[in-house]
DNA sequence: AGGCGATTTCCTGCTT
DNA sequence: TAAGCAGGAAATCGCC
């Protein structure tokens, strides 16, 4: 089978997973042809030199932990080796690619090779454990001693936070080195990832979202960085329980935690968001103003998000109002947020003098005197 | 335990 | 008509 075809089928399924947006072309991932997308400056290739893994191209996949991927990565993954083993991909269950990183990296060997068949599931299970290893050994070299353990949570913790610098907790990336078999059926650090798979949440809203986290942390996260919110309690959000199905792998059955903020409506047909709704207090420093100006001072990696206006008088505009909510619910762990909710919170900004109203002017909005970070002056330009 | 801050959610009415 | 704005009200949840 011709290798376009192959791209043809993992596109298709793609496509069927993600159902896109318009608004979401321009920072959405590209799944194949990686040859030119994959190799421009959206993606750091710092480790690829360590990698001696196979790969000659580059895919976000290859840059970020197993561990972290959401379902896209997994298909491009996949895909990438479909391409290279010249696997006929009409043998592939799509419903077997249909996981993320999180519960791809629980499964066994033989999961694998029962899912993708002896020969793909062998290359893939080979490719993941490199992956994880070399994700693994980067992270945990420097950082063997308890002491230096602690230095680094603290500088971790104490890291301004941003959607462009934070990462994960130590305890995010320490966890890897867990020896793969207590790890199965056992990845509750990484659960919140997982809950895109709970039934009902395979939303366009949920996809969207991801699909914009991954672009984001596929072209400017720090690569071995990625987005974990910062929290020093993420893990705490969804207790999920992940068993084995032949079918699809994983059926999850996350314990109902009370969400934040008035109860919804359940009769607008967000009933399905309930379920999947955990409850997180903002980390400390990432206030919404804030994260909208790390979006800002950031104009080469905002992907069109936002753009200033009047930089020195701070004003600025949403240019994919929605977009920019999503990856505001992405970090709050929110899958139904939306631009209307984000606005809302802008608004009692103006009371706290952390934003202006800008009259007028649809999504323009501009920092107040109590905000900082954002002046010319203040980044030393 | 309770107050508070920072949202989150829903809503109505208005404007663009 | 849709999208966005304005702001009240109620609710949640981490922190102190």
């Amino acid at each position: 089978m011709a290798s376009n075809e192959l791209s043809h089928i993992l596109n298709n399924a793609n496509a069927n997973l993600y159902p896109s947006e318009p608004s979401l072309h321009t920072i959405s991932f590209p799944t194949t042809h990686r040859s030119t997308a994959f190799n421009d400056t959206h993606y750091c290739n710092n480790n690829n030199n360590n990698n001696n893994n196979i790969h000659n191209t580059v895919g976000p996949w290859q840059q970020v932990n197993p561990q972290f991927w959401n379902r896209r990565n997994v298909l491009d993954w996949i895909d990438f080796h479909v391409e290279e083993s010249k696997y006929d991909a009409t043998l592939l269950n799509l419903d077997c690619c249909n996981m993320d990183g999180a519960v791809l990296c629980s499964l066994s060997r033989d999961a694998m090779m029962a899912a993708f068949g002896r020969q793909l599931g062998e290359t893939l299970h080979q490719s993941l454990e490199n992956l994880k290893h070399k994700h693994v050994e980067d992270i945990t070299q420097n950082c063997m001693l308890s002491e230096t353990y602690e230095l680094l949570s603290n500088f971790l913790f104490d890291l301004p936070q941003s959607p462009f610098n934070e990462g994960p907790t130590l305890d995010s990336v320490i966890v890897q080195s867990i020896p793969t078999g207590n790890k199965e059926c056992d990845s509750s650090y990484f659960n919140e990832y997982k809950t895109q798979l709970t039934p009902g949440s395979d939303n366009g809203y949920e996809s969207y979202s991801e699909s914009l986290q991954s672009s984001i942390t596929g072209s400017f996260l720090n690569p071995s960085s990625p987005e974990s919110a910062g929290s020093d309690s993420d893990h705490e959000y969804t207790e999920t329980h992940c068993t084995y199905s032949p079918k699809c792998f994983i059926k999850q059955e996350p314990v109902e935690k009370k969400r934040r903020g008035r109860p919804p409506k359940l009769s607008r047909g967000s009933e399905h968001f309930v379920e999947n709704r955990k409850s997180k207090h903002a980390p400390r420093g990432t206030h919404l103003w804030e994260f909208i100006r790390d979006i800002l001072i950031h104009p080469e990696k905002n992907q069109g998000l936002m753009k200033w206006e009047d930089r020195r008088d701070g004003v600025f505009k949403f240019l994919k109002s929605e977009a920019v909510a999503q990856l505001w619910g992405q970090k709050k762990k929110n899958s139904s947020m939306t631009y209307e909710k984000l606005s809302r919170a802008m608004r009692y900004y103006y009371k706290r003098e952390i934003l202006e109203r800008v009259d007028g002017r649809r999504l323009v909005y501009k920092f107040g005197k109590n905000s900082s970070g954002w002046k010319l002056e203040e980044m030393g330009m």
